[in-house]
DNA sequence: CGGAGTGTTAGTCG
DNA sequence: CCGACTAACACTCC
């Protein structure tokens, strides 16, 4: 269940791996994993892999973008032509034994022989050929990405400021700003020393300069570290796990005393999610 | 059987 | 029209 570290860590080693290569099919398992014409994609070259928010983009020759986003399990899994596997996303039991899987919608098959399988249990995740003015379309309803040194903080407290949600919610909203899922959230919120369940706009200019400098130091480390593996439910593109949970603040630390001041991380529930954080420091 | 899951969005209500 | 909240998407695991 990918975050933008997740995401951008998949990029950067499918990057590695298939730019350059030659689509020779596409076959569309499940209709509603795959949008568009899937013929267009045929005999085109895959110039770059690209990462906006969460959403991967698979750059072609012919100008068109296959756009893949992963959302709660979607998984990347490349098969090379000699057998070697390496993939990225959510693992679930059936691929580690063979591929295609039960859960494998799309597979994308290149000249040379290797295979992306794009796996996703809960069909929550899609692929879609989208032209230029499609992908811009699918950005223009993105805030900008939190890790984007174009991000100004004058911007972020503007944003902010303008509603009275519960900071935690307005910063998962990805229209707000973009990159941002309940992980890294909770831990951006615990290491910026603030409560969860403030109203947005209630938060001083110096708090909200702290959260902005917070979030990107986490989604940082979280890049850094390949990620957040928990229960094995992601892995890289060479199959590896990532490391963030290693050093988590907050999230998934219910009970476990706060890194910060000692006192034990609760657990609320916030817009349907949960919500790690601790009551000693985070006022 | 009920509940929860690292995401997003359509629909509803005020 | 906007903000805020809920259900829904589909499936597995505990």
């Amino acid at each position: 269940m990918p975050e933008l570290p997740e995401v951008e860590t998949i990029r950067r080693r499918l990057s590695e791996l298939i730019v350059g290569k030659k689509i020779s099919n596409l076959e569309v398992r499940r209709a509603r994993s795959f949008q568009g014409d899937s013929s267009l994609v045929l005999n085109q070259q895959i110039l770059a892999v690209k990462r906006r928010a969460k959403l991967l983009q698979l750059q072609l020759s012919n100008g068109q973008t296959i756009l893949v986003h992963l959302k709660m399990t979607g998984q990347l899994i490349l098969v090379q032509a000699d057998g070697n596997r390496v993939g990225g996303g959510h693992p679930t039991a059936d691929w580690t034994a063979s591929l295609p899987s039960t859960h494998t919608r799309v597979i994308i098959e290149f000249a040379d022989g290797d295979k992306l399988f794009f796996n996703d249990q809960r069909v929550f995740g899609w692929l879609k050929l989208a032209d230029p003015a499609a992908v811009a379309a699918e950005f223009a309803k993105y805030g900008p990405d939190i890790n984007d040194p174009g991000l100004k903080l004058d911007l972020f407290k503007l944003k902010l400021s303008k509603t009275r949600r519960p900071i935690k919610l307005a910063l998962l909203d990805s229209a707000l700003v973009a990159g941002l899922g309940n992980i890294y959230v909770c831990d951006a919120l615990n290491l910026a020393k603030i409560n969860p369940v403030r109203p947005a706009n209630s938060l001083k200019s110096a708090e909200i300069e702290l959260l902005f400098k917070a979030a990107q130091h986490v989604i940082s480390r979280g890049i850094a570290l390949n990620g957040t593996t928990f229960d094995g439910k992601f892995v890289d593109v060479s199959g590896f796990a990532g490391h963030y949970q290693d050093e988590a603040l907050v999230y998934a630390r219910e009970n476990q005393p706060c890194k910060n001041c000692g006192a034990l991380v609760i657990k609320i529930r916030q817009g349907g999610r949960g919500t790690y954080y601790c009551k000693g420091c985070q006022i």
